[in-house]
DNA sequence: TATATACTTGAGTGATCACTCAATAAACCC
DNA sequence: GGGTTTATTGAGTGATCACTCAAGTATATA
């Protein structure tokens, strides 16, 4: 009368789809890529998760989750403006992750000009970060480590366009990343 | 004796393809896309460009060298520090572009984790751009538009970084790509 | 005009795309 | 153990991928 359980962590092969779709895009991910590295049929894939886009979205979800969960819990630890400092550091050493570079945007760049859903899930996602970076201005302000001065929505919008950039120039093996990272913390320090 | 002419004008044709890869990327571009945008028939079009890849290749070289020129053009007439701030205006205006974000990024980000021969050469493209805007700094250091105290190639790969990310901002409608290429403008100035 | 040359055409190549489904196997409750 | 339910399997779907090539056509020179 009961059914059979899945012999799979759907969790982990998630963010093991994540990691492959991050790596190499939505078009460079073909149905047989992730076959193989997930060990995964045909039928089993598409029993678990429905479709590419799918998974794909669903692994857009968490990557976007974990990134606000960091940096909530780097805010804990360093306060406001520290965890805007770190965050810089953070994306250019990340050894383990798939590449340097921010998933969230390599989404928007490549699905954007074709309307595709997933690139409109991206922009969403990327306007929540936004809205953290803002929140940590907001609060370096309350705390006095930054000047009341400026608009915390607009340095938001300069630190994650300053952040995009870096984390693309990190993928560079000719760009001295840690140095970019420096002067763009040493420019939050300024404020 | 001698043979017929072609009856299209294949320097209209790269710079047509070039904005067509421009906009929807490498994979983004079926030659299905090409043979109908160009009006080429399968076989005209391999005549005149030897494959996808190979156009491509042509298109990446015009993006580059137009950047180049266009960016000495404006030197020429707005001085050094003028140019690099102009710049900044100039690739988020730009109401003609297929995109704002500069293609060369877009090329990099798409096909490197695949060791994609035509990321090489967008790779090394944005190693020439570099070296225009460390040599635009030195002009300016020259002149006395900036503080001689800063490494000039240091500021070149801060200041491209800040481009790519301004550029991808720019494609979004929740960013003020203006106000980031003000503040972009007046950390410029206080060099 | 005759002929050589190269451009144009479009059906067709095998490979790969995302995806389907019927058959089989395994785990659960009774 | 019997019966039910669901997971697993993998061959196979039509569509599209980049690309080829032989046949037909237009334009140059002689």
């Amino acid at each position: 009368m009961m059914p059979r359980k899945p012999s799979y962590d759907r969790d982990a092969l998630i963010d093991q789809a994540r990691d492959i779709f991050w790596r190499y895009g939505w078009a460079g991910t073909s149905l047989k890529d992730l076959e193989r590295e997930l060990k995964l049929k045909p039928g089993s894939f598409y029993a678990a998760f429905g479709s590419k886009d799918a998974l794909y979205a669903m692994a857009l979800e968490r990557y976007a989750r974990d990134g606000v969960t960091n940096l909530e819990e780097m805010a804990q630890l360093l306060g406001p403006l520290g965890a805007l400092k770190a965050q810089l550091r953070r994306v250019i050493d990340a050894s383990g992750a798939p590449t340097k570079a921010c998933m969230l945007a390599k989404t928007y760049a490549e699905l954007q000009a074709k309307d595709h859903e997933l690139a409109g899930q991206a922009r969403t996602h990327m306007v929540t970060m936004k809205a953290c970076f803002a929140d940590l201005f907001r609060r370096a302000q309350a705390v006095g480590e930054i000047s009341p001065d400026h608009d915390p929505d607009r340095l938001a919008a300069r630190y994650q366009s300053d952040l995009l950039g870096l984390r693309l120039s990190a993928e560079r093996d000719d760009v001295n990343a840690s140095q970019i990272a420096e002067d763009i913390a040493a420019d939050l320090d300024r404020l």
